[in-house]
DNA sequence: CTCTTTTTTGGACGATCGTCCAAATTTGGT
DNA sequence: ACCAAATTTGGACGATCGTCCAAAAAAGAG
């Protein structure tokens, strides 16, 4: 009889260790200079194991996408929501500063997986599944924040989300591209600049709470 | 005797053509999946002579980008300079709508060769100088805003030319990346948050237009 | 222990990559 | 027309890619 149902959890366990490992090294070395065989020696095992627990390098791929989704954003979304609401600009900009050092190389990862989906259909369902989990992510949060304050945004909420979250996305984007020379100075300018955008982004008569300290 | 000093401009203008068909076989393709077979074959020519013009890969990639250069952001600083004074920001959007709806895939290989530029050290300096000519670009138009009409910025120039590369930067990638899926209503959303958060760049006592019609 | 199933190995396969070069061709000065 | 330089060709080279597979090794049920 078949053993799959006790041995089937063991091999999701490897699957995931292979993902993980997988995603180490193509954080490393990016998209389009890595290979099969670096993961299967950076993650200890043969090559024919990658061929075993994913169809094709594609499928494997689609894996790390979707296994990005469910670390980073998950991660994200707990923090945001956990975050206090009194100084919430405060500590969701340091949510974002502290990703921004620390992750840095899954960030640059990301990014290389957004301009590849542009390239390889196969991958623009994954990734626009990400980017809408993130939309809705900053949406709730300036919901949780109007309520709780008893502010109102200036432009409907779609649109105050999508342009905060572009301006994200293009704040991370900068400070990553600018990396020895001037990468602390593009820290501070996102430190001094995004508390400012997002306060414009309220109505002027409402309470919101500005400071960065 | 060498016949270079006549036979040189000759010389360069092939060498011209050959970036101009690298770039739009690259712009197709995209970085991670272009071959120097590929942009042979579209050039119309054999595969040799890529070598014979370009010492390598790379050296034709640095040339291409270089060539974005002088392409695109020359365009960009003339429409720019070129553009009325009055109701200013309608007609910067005009530009930056025109520019994203037609050189789509010069927009997306830019974003491709910045991605790569943070795996590959060799093509750092060449988009660092390109993204400084955008900076200082987006700031002597804010300048020239300021001068003309007596407004100030919120903010000191250098932080509002990041601020808004930063925000037109995540506008291009957001509204690329939702193509089929909501791509006019990224645009859209592009339109009506654009001019609002540009708006709040400037100190709300100065005289600002704002329309976009 | 025995046997079946699962897992892992190491290498082979064809395709394609960037690079390089000798020979053929074209070009332009004299 | 002649010749030397510049240009172009087509193919070869080794390396590396994703894919695939037969056989060995490991694992668990009986």
């Amino acid at each position: 009889m078949s053993r799959s149902p006790l041995s089937q959890t063991k091999a999701e366990a490897k699957r995931a260790f292979l993902i993980e490992q997988a995603t180490l090294c193509l954080a490393q070395k990016g998209y389009a200079h890595v290979s099969l065989r670096d993961i299967a020696k950076e993650s200890g095992v043969s090559l024919g194991i990658l061929h075993y627990y994913f169809a094709s390098k594609e499928d494997l791929l689609l894996a790390i996408i979707s296994s990005y989704k469910e670390g980073f954003v998950a991660e994200l979304e707990r923090e945001v929501v956990e975050a206090p609401l009194d100084d919430w600009m405060a500590s969701f900009f340091a949510v974002l500063h502290r990703s921004l050092t620390r992750d840095k190389d899954q960030h640059r990862l990301w990014y290389d997986l957004q301009v590849q989906a542009m390239y390889v259909p196969a991958f623009h369902a994954q990734v626009s599944q990400i980017r809408n989990r993130l939309h809705s992510l900053i949406m709730r949060m300036l919901e949780r924040v109007t309520d709780a304050d008893g502010s109102s945004l200036a432009v409907e909420k779609e649109a105050a989300a999508s342009t905060l979250y572009s301006l994200i996305d293009g704040l991370f984007l900068q400070s990553m591209l600018s990396e020895s020379s001037d990468h602390k100075n593009a820290i501070s300018q996102f430190e001094q600049t995004f508390p400012f955008i997002v306060q414009s982004l309220f109505l002027p008569s409402s309470n919101v709470h500005t400071s960065t300290k």
